[in-house]
DNA sequence: TGTACATCAGTGAACGCGCGTTCACTGATGTAC
DNA sequence: TGTACATCAGTGAACGCGCGTTCACTGATGTAC
């Protein structure tokens, strides 16, 4: 802990056998993912791991915290290059960038969002990262209730309260009133379901060209939580 | 194979082991489901089981093709009962029962709706039972878009058209133009993204009362897809 | 109704395999004087 | 700059385990006459 070179070449063989576990999702899946078959693409002994991490699940947890950042900071990145101003191409820039992801890593995407891993429990200190994309859709949603004053429903807006966690959600979204939050938050389950089923495969026969049907989702789901729309 | 006791035995059989193996399911996942595992809670050898599922592989289909088909009878027995003119409610009670089996059945729903299992592929039999659910939805639009005179917007038509595969989604929604098709196939994203990030635990934190929210959602949907709307 | 035979269900041992994890160890790489 | 020592990285053998699948077999259950 204490030479800066040894703490270097240490990052770097964490770095390494991340990538090494990463590049066997993809054949395998999480739960096939083995140290031995790790060490083994390495050409080290399996002991020698346990340098490293001190178990398989903890090797696990390191590649879900790198994907959730991976994915949060290609969104934050993607966004952050529009005009603040112009909410609606942000929503087209941060849904853009999370498909294109989703795409580029499938098997990360599958890791994160797919079937929880039986008898992993992800630790707490996971969910700052796993929040990261979500956050910038919630800033877009906030930003955009701070500028435009909306006539909310109130009778509506209590039974959204009612089915949401204000607490929660009140942290992200300080500006917007329960029913947009909710209809946020079904556009979010809305663009990460099109993108479980078309990595998935249940969309072979329905859809031939996804890039089109996500654009067309896009423009809907930014209607849905009411961006750009004056009421 | 000709006599018909012994028919109704193995039959008897076979359905025990897969219900040994949903059971099993339940703590470990697809990919732990072990035939020795199986054998040994029905107090059988394993190799008793090779009598009537060739491997593993053919076990795990035979589970998922009983979960489709399962959620497809549920769905369509539920959907049956309504008023065949009140579309609103058979599109609720449709959605209603897809979630009300998803929570009863959280493994198989994951079976069918999560990470697809490595190295496994599914025969092309499943097919069939796969689109029972979807066949419900499928013609409660249908039914909608034969009734209704719709004003479509030829040029998003053409888009919409573009995006899907036109000959698959026409043979289950004849009457059904494109860019409602696409409504349609985006409102059943919808469903099931938010039923699976409510079963995998993505929900937490932000939503109180499925239920409640669920019930917003099937509202969401029904307009979205142009349902009792006069256009 | 009784018997000979064929078909089936299930057994038990074995095959070869891979896994996570531990532990005592050998060298190499740094640190302190 | 040189040496003694501590810390680290990686080895190799071993532990106990579970897996899918095969195969020759024993009984039980049906079938045909």
């Amino acid at each position: 802990m204490e030479s800066p070179k040894r703490a270097a070449t240490r990052a770097a063989s964490v770095e390494r056998i991340k990538a090494t576990a990463r590049a066997q999702l993809a054949c395998g899946g999480a739960a096939a993912l083995s140290l031995r078959e790790v060490a083994r693409e390495m050409d080290q002994t399996s002991s020698a791991l346990y340098r490293y991490f001190a178990n398989r699940d903890e090797l696990l947890t390191a590649l879900i915290v790198d994907a959730y950042n991976d994915l949060g900071v290609c969104t934050e990145t993607a966004e952050r290059k529009i005009d603040r101003g112009d909410l609606r191409s942000r929503w087209r820039a941060a849904c853009r960038a999370i498909r294109q992801w989703a795409h580029a890593h499938p098997h990360e995407y599958a890791l994160i969002f797919g079937t929880p891993i039986p008898g992993y429990e992800a630790p707490a200190f996971t969910v700052a990262a796993a929040t990261r994309a979500t956050g910038v859709i919630a800033r877009i949603l906030n930003d955009d209730c701070a500028q435009t004053t909306r006539k909310t429903n109130e009778r509506d807006d209590d039974e959204a309260a009612r089915a949401l966690e204000m607490s929660g959600v009140q942290v992200l979204m300080p500006d917007v009133p329960a029913s947009v939050a909710l209809r946020g938050l079904f556009a979010w389950t809305q663009i990460f379901g099109f993108l479980s089923f078309e990595l998935f495969g249940h969309l072979e026969g329905s859809i031939r060209r996804g890039d089109d049907a996500f654009e067309k989702l896009i423009e809907q789901t930014s209607h849905q939580v009411g961006l750009g729309v004056e009421q």
